[in-house]
DNA sequence: CCCATTGATGTCAGTCACTGACATGACGCT
DNA sequence: AGCGTCATGTCAGTGACTGACATCAATGGG
């Protein structure tokens, strides 16, 4: 993240990257799949999936993946200097945002396959991960833009909003 | 496609496909940003939003989008053949996979400057888009296994049941 | 009809991400 | 001490992609 912020990520190589962290280049790529992985830590998809199967059933199902979504929002709150230097070498290089995006999709089939654990049919189950993937997306750039607003009441608007837009009028 | 159907994406390279066309790698990169462009023309992009810049404006955003969708799926299903075999090359290679979900959001995004374009909220736009989006992926994921169904069809059924879940039980 | 301009293509050399094969060295176990 | 295992280093190679310059055909003005 240091040599990212100071000189971007494309006139970052991997070579000065291994080198400041002590290792050798050959040593990086057996951490890391390649240079972009390095921005990518997979702990999310693990907290909302494990928070997902934790939710009461009782809850519908739109509302379990919001809850765990808002929880997610809640531990961005707490690095929000670190996310948004994050956020910022990503919305400056394309591949990054290639590999965002993949990232939310597999966290997005993560929990559709948990709904459909639950009982959820296979579309259904699908279509409620995408709309909260797709809620958060929104409401992580209002968030990035506005330094007043907490996430994850922001999340929580965004569903909403998606429940009315989705109605037809 | 003659190649990626033969050998796979990665052991096809540039200075293959280039011969096959005739002419040089580096001409290759003239018309094409990197190897993966190659597969993903921008046509469809242009096809959307006209369709949708095209629709009246008596009936709701949300049926907007999915009358265009429902128009690209119709145009799919008479190249269902080279759909088909292009889904395959890009399933087997998560890098593709990266690159047709940035165009969707590319796409999606596009959309949702035209609902603003007509007087759709901020947010509403975006998440009207997605939506539409989201719909999209599944309904193409369905028609991709299913060779009976038809796409127009599938993504309608896929937004009313998007419309169902999200309603939240 | 000639020449200057322009645009598309080729040639070449270079950088950098990424990989496979093998070497080294620390560490725990017996 | 001797052995195996695991992390790391070394080295050479491949292939994607880029910048600089050369070539050549088409075009259009004089």
């Amino acid at each position: 993240m240091e040599l990212f912020s100071e000189q971007g990520f494309e006139r970052t190589t991997v070579a000065e990257i291994a080198r400041r962290a002590g290792l050798t280049e050959r040593t990086f790529f057996r951490y890391f799949a390649d240079k972009r992985e390095v921005l990518f830590p997979s702990a999310l998809q693990e907290f909302l999936v494990s928070r997902l199967a934790d939710a009461s059933d009782a809850i519908a199902p739109i509302d379990a993946v919001a809850a765990a979504l808002e929880a997610a929002g809640g531990m961005l709150e707490e690095r929000r200097d670190y996310a948004r230097k994050r956020h910022a070498v990503i919305a400056a290089h394309p591949g990054l945002q290639e590999r965002e995006l993949i990232k939310l999709a597999s966290i997005a089939s993560a929990m559709a396959d948990e709904l459909r654990r639950r009982g959820v049919a296979d579309s259904a189950a699908s279509l409620t991960a995408e709309a909260g993937i797709a809620a958060f997306r929104v409401a992580f750039d209002r968030w990035i833009k506005d330094n007043e607003r907490d996430l994850s009441q922001l999340i929580r608007e965004s569903l909403d909003e998606l429940k009315t837009v989705t109605a037809g009028k």
